[in-house]
RNA sequence: CGCGGGGUAGAGCAGCUGGUAGCUCGUCGGGCUCAUAACCCGGAGGUCGUUGGUUCAAAUCCUUCCCCCGCAACCA
């Protein structure tokens, strides 16, 4: 087929933050958009395939300068573990793009200067209520008691320049885009989250300007200000194709509007509506449709580097092999719903899916070829009524894949694989080869015996492409065979008889479970220590001990905090006639009435904070005795306001 | 009443446009021997979180309450 006359896809992932390495969850969406991709490029589409890096803000400004290097050496760094993910994990990206990407940033100012010469992008003021010490600007709204939610001091009007996207004069536009293109945000439920919630009460406009931090794209009329988030990385997936303001690249024609956006559920909004309207704005077409996927999540506990138990795509690779970490990737989440990761589950579904349902068909199959006919793949014409619910299997297993990959649903289209391999296994007890074996007269119903189980292998094998590349090349190895087209599944006999095939090899070992979570156990232990040494080890002379004033306080009142669940308000007499208030997360382990009356110590010179809306005017002390259990320090008995040294 | 998701066999989930409760793993028993102690068949195991209601009929629709998990908030 002619390159030219192939219908086109353009897919991308949403580009990875460069603030650290991912672990392995962040990885998921870069397989799910692989898979995809693989497929449509199988069913012969000239697919194009972007993923990349987003690299600005203020927030790598921070890791970058905490990290002592500058900003650009952080994100080339972190930008390169991206990719070597990507890599590692086997995907097919057509483009990695940065958004540091010089001919990124041009395209970026261009559009910001276009927005603005048209007026849809306006300089105003940031009116709001400004913190100096904390260096933000707050709402109404979200202060608490009129004071700075984050510190609890006083704010003061202020201004600050700012540009701003006319969202509302398009929202209209939207709203008729959306629902004249019912497929245009999926899955379904974040439509209505998104018409609801954002569009029918009204947009307001967007800033897109900061100038509280440099690292990002300048704005070229206007130096003191960068551009900010929205344009910047958003705009990736159409400067990538070359998009120009004034002049388009063949490539931009080409595959521009995007197919689908696969994003995280957490930035629908954004590629909904911000978005659109950039596009809508700069007089471009919109993305065909945009998916928001559920997350993994990884593991019981939450993951945390001091526990020593973050997953990431290199160490599960090197233990359990690239394909077996695609394949739990793209099975284990269902529809909408989040999945998870563990080691006990991953290891679980490997022994059974892949070692013994997979890998031990091929085994099977391929060492009774081997055994009954030196490997000489017999024709398949000595049919029997056992054969046409295999043989339906196999050719229905292909339009149940292909439903289930236009519905984003990878996990039913790999379940629809697996479910042919466990059709063959049955297939194979239902005719026992063995048995034909060993009659002679019935030499040609075992040939096509085998003929069929290999063609359905073969049909799993093709099918396995997009989602275990690696092992689907070993299986064509192991069959001789080459038909490895997508059109070959239209019908069931695209084998060729009289191949021979290769000698059976394993293609997953099974795991001992239990060694190899026990492997896991020590070596998590082994990584934590190194990290929590430090800070035992550092000692404080008596000066800095004596900074701390600790008092003696009798609790007077407590209460629990609305809307904090950790939270209980404690009102203190620490002596000093002036009642104190303090919050402490204490509310798990006790109730109000188990403190009022109690004597506790109170830190009394900490800096008062507001948390959840109650100003903590310093802290209780209180003991971690287990993993999940604290206790108050009580010191009943001593006079309120006596100071402890 | 901050937003959202969920409570279905030991575990993990599907079913939720109403009509005999299903899948995977585990478990028990059987079969087979080509194969990676793998494969195939069968059994046990669930009053589908709770209350009330709609209906001839509810896991499935409405209602009460309880509990869990994300996000937000935040453990001073």
């Amino acid at each position: 087929m002619c390159e030219c006359n192939k219908e086109k896809y353009y897919i991308t992932t949403a580009i990875a933050y460069t603030s650290r390495k991912p672990h392995i969850g962040n990885s998921y969406e870069i397989v799910l958009t692989d898979a995809i991709a693989r497929f449509k490029r199988m069913q012969g589409y000239d697919v194009f395939f972007l993923t990349g890096t987003d690299e600005h803000g203020q927030k790598i400004e921070d890791y970058a300068k905490a990290a002592g290097v500058s900003p650009k050496e952080y994100v080339d760094k972190v930008a390169g573990e991206i990719r070597g993910i990507c890599d590692l994990l086997n995907t097919t990206y057509d483009k990695f793009i940065r958004t540091t990407d010089d001919y990124h940033e041009k395209a970026v100012q261009k559009i910001f200067k276009k927005l603005y010469d048209q007026g849809d992008i306006y300089k105003g003021s940031y009116e709001g209520l400004y913190c100096v010490p904390c260096e933000s600007f707050w709402t109404e709204s979200q202060l608490v008691d009129g004071k700075c939610p984050d510190c609890g001091r006083e704010v003061k009007k202020a201004s600050e320049e700012a540009y701003f996207l006319r969202l509302s004069k398009y929202q209209k536009q939207l709203e008729d885009y959306i629902e004249k293109n019912p497929d245009f945000i999926y899955p379904e439920s974040r439509k209505k989250e998104m018409l609801n919630n954002f569009i029918r009460p009204g947009l307001q406009d967007l800033c897109v300007s900061r100038t509280s931090f440099k690292w990002g794209i300048p704005v070229t009329f206007d130096d003191k200000h960068v551009i900010y988030v929205w344009i910047d990385a958003l705009s990736n997936y159409i400067t990538a194709l070359g998009y120009d303001t004034e002049e388009n690249s063949d490539m931009y024609r080409k595959y521009w509007p995007a197919d689908v956006h696969i994003i995280g559920k957490d930035i629908v909004r954004f590629h909904t509506i911000y978005w659109p309207i950039m596009l809508m704005a700069l007089g471009e077409p919109l993305p065909k449709k945009v998916y928001g996927h559920p997350w993994l999540l990884v593991g019981n506990d939450k993951m945390s580097k001091s526990r020593g138990n973050v997953i990431y795509a290199d160490g599960l690779t090197k233990r359990f092999g690239v394909d077996a970490v695609r394949y739990y990737l793209l099975s284990e989440i269902p529809h909408a719903a989040d999945g998870s990761l563990t080691y006990e589950t991953l290891i679980e579904r490997y022994n059974s899916d892949l070692a013994n349902t997979i890998g031990n068909l091929v085994n099977r199959t391929v060492a009774m070829q081997k055994k009954y006919f030196d490997g000489v793949v017999q024709s398949g014409d000595v049919t029997e009524e056992v054969d046409e619910d295999l043989k339906k299997t196999a050719l229905d297993s292909v339009g149940k894949v292909a439903s289930s990959m236009d519905a984003f649903c990878i996990a039913d289209a790999v379940e629809a694989v697996v479910n042919l391999a466990k059709r063959s296994n049955k297939y194979i007890d239902e005719t026992a080869p063995w048995a034909l074996a060993k009659d002679e007269s019935k030499k040609a119903r075992l040939g096509t015996v085998l003929y069929n189980l290999i063609e359905s292998i073969r049909f799993i094998a093709v099918q396995l492409q997009p989602y275990m590349p690696e092992t689907a090349e070993k299986i064509f190895e192991q069959l001789n065979c080459d038909e490895k087209s997508y059109e070959s599944l239209k019908s069931f006999g695209a084998l060729k008889t009289g191949t021979v095939v290769n000698e059976p090899t394993p293609l997953f070992n099974r795991i001992d479970a239990e060694k190899m979570l026990k492997e896991i156990e020590e070596e998590i232990a082994a990584n934590i220590p190194a990290e929590e040494e430090k800070p035992a080890g550092v000692m404080i002379n008596i000066d800095d001990f004596a900074k701390v004033e600790l008092r003696v306080a009798e609790v007077k009142d407590c209460e629990p905090i609305k809307r904090a669940k950790k939270l209980l308000k404690l009102t203190l007499d620490d002596g000093s006639g002036v009642p104190r208030t303090v919050a402490s997360g204490i509310a798990q382990w006790y109730k109000p009435e188990d403190l009022i009356g109690k004597k506790v110590v109170v830190v009394a010179n900490l800096k008062p904070a507001v948390l959840c809306g109650v100003e903590s005017q310093g802290m209780i002390l209180a003991a971690d005795c287990a993993e999940n259990d604290v206790k108050v320090v009580f010191v009943d008995g001593m006079p309120n306001g006596a100071k402890i040294r």
